[in-house]
DNA sequence: CGCACTCTGTTACAAAACGTTACACTTTAA
DNA sequence: TTAAAGTGTAACGTTTTGTAACAGAGTGCG
């Protein structure tokens, strides 16, 4: 998951499942704390999320990070780069995962169907990623995190009588590391939107969404 | 091009080109200025850029801008999602361009070959948009500048007697949009390094890298 | 059970980084 | 030649970060 340009597509689109085809590997199930796989890694195995958040991760020799993306259900993780992974990968809430076979991917040998799935993938994990950028090099910190609450909420908020609300698996420093910013900007922000009335901080892991609409203007440069 | 980090093979592989293949179309030839396609556009071509440089770009409502990536010689442009492009395209530094038909990507009929090794460059594409990531969200305006100077140099730097030198094709304000930064922001900096003796500014669009080893330690995290 | 200890998150204040504004200068195009 | 666009520089302002102190939740141990 990435912060993208809200659009009516995105959630219908990523979701949409490679189901109909033929798995070449069982579900895995993975619990938190777990790692999919490392920075360097050969790649053998691409995974679809089925349910659960994974985290990608890159690291600087300084200890600098930057969490690259975050894996709901729907994605697709694990795509080769000279068939080695870029990122580390770890499971942030317990996860069902499908395993892909690289193959699948590259060469498509057996299941084309299942091949082009996997690279319309790809090309969507492009698209999303040129909308992140966006985000980190022209938004303010308010729109970042406004940003990324809209986003969430869209993608897996759920209905809680009046309002929506949203979950954050991941600490406050997995947000800024993925944000561009430091933890206690990401905790500053949530405090000035909670003090605008904008969102309730249920407790440390809940945000309930009071006026969605005012959030969507703050993510896209409404001045607060 | 993206900023990524330094590898020896950055340059090898990208500009691998997909050279032994049968083109479906002869090549073309555009000059500064021209547009290749917009944003919300359907994708007929990728193009794969032979000589010259391109810039891909996207805008907010509200004018701010991020340029995506240059396409430098190697570099394959124009990938779809949902058959759309999500980027502006025109050209800096008039361009010879191979364009591939969308389907040789998304569907390979005819041409297994080429059908990989744009696959392979879509892969490669979301790699170096992670190492952009990190650069964009965690590196300080020298550390930008400073990888972006390496990184170019690296890529299309010529030598020039004693020292190598950069040729930049795109405004400061481009750099600024690439780099998430502002105008004054990039030509202080550049100043800052000229100061140093890091660089030399020959002419506004003509840098000599003095001190290499220097340039790369600050794209990493070294203090000035 | 109570206690210290750690980890995460929050807050306040000072400091730094970067952006904004303004203006001079150069180059390019009309 | 003049206007327009792009760039360099400086002074100033704002945003964000760094630092430090503290609160609360969870954990291990006596």
């Amino acid at each position: 998951m990435y912060v993208t340009i809200p659009s009516d597509h995105t959630m219908a689109e990523s979701t949409a499942i490679l189901a109909a085809t033929t798995p070449s590997a069982p579900q895995a199930q993975l619990k938190r704390g777990a790692y999919l796989f490392f920075e360097g890694d050969d790649v053998e195995w691409l995974y679809q999320v089925k349910s659960g958040v994974l985290r990608l991760t890159r690291l600087l020799e300084d200890g600098r990070r930057q969490v690259i993306a975050f894996g709901y259900p729907g994605d697709v993780v694990g795509f080769p780069s000279d068939g080695k992974h870029h990122t580390d990968c770890d499971v942030l809430v317990s996860a069902r995962l499908q395993p892909f076979r690289r193959a699948m991917l590259e060469s498509g040998e057996g299941d084309p169907v299942l091949h082009a799935a996997l690279l319309q993938a790809a090309l969507r994990e492009i698209s999303a990623m040129q909308d992140h950028f966006m985000m980190l090099g022209r938004k303010s910190a308010v729109e970042k995190v406004a940003s990324f609450l809209s986003v969430l909420d869209e993608r897996v908020g759920q209905d809680q009588g009046q309002y929506r609300q949203v979950t954050l698996p991941m600490c406050r420093g997995d947000i800024a590391d993925f944000l561009g910013l430091t933890t206690e900007t990401v905790s500053r922000t949530l405090t000035q939107l909670r003090k605008s009335k904008i969102i309730a901080i249920e407790n440390i892991q809940t945000v309930v969404i009071l006026r969605p609409t005012a959030l969507l203007g703050l993510s896209m440069g409404d001045r607060g």
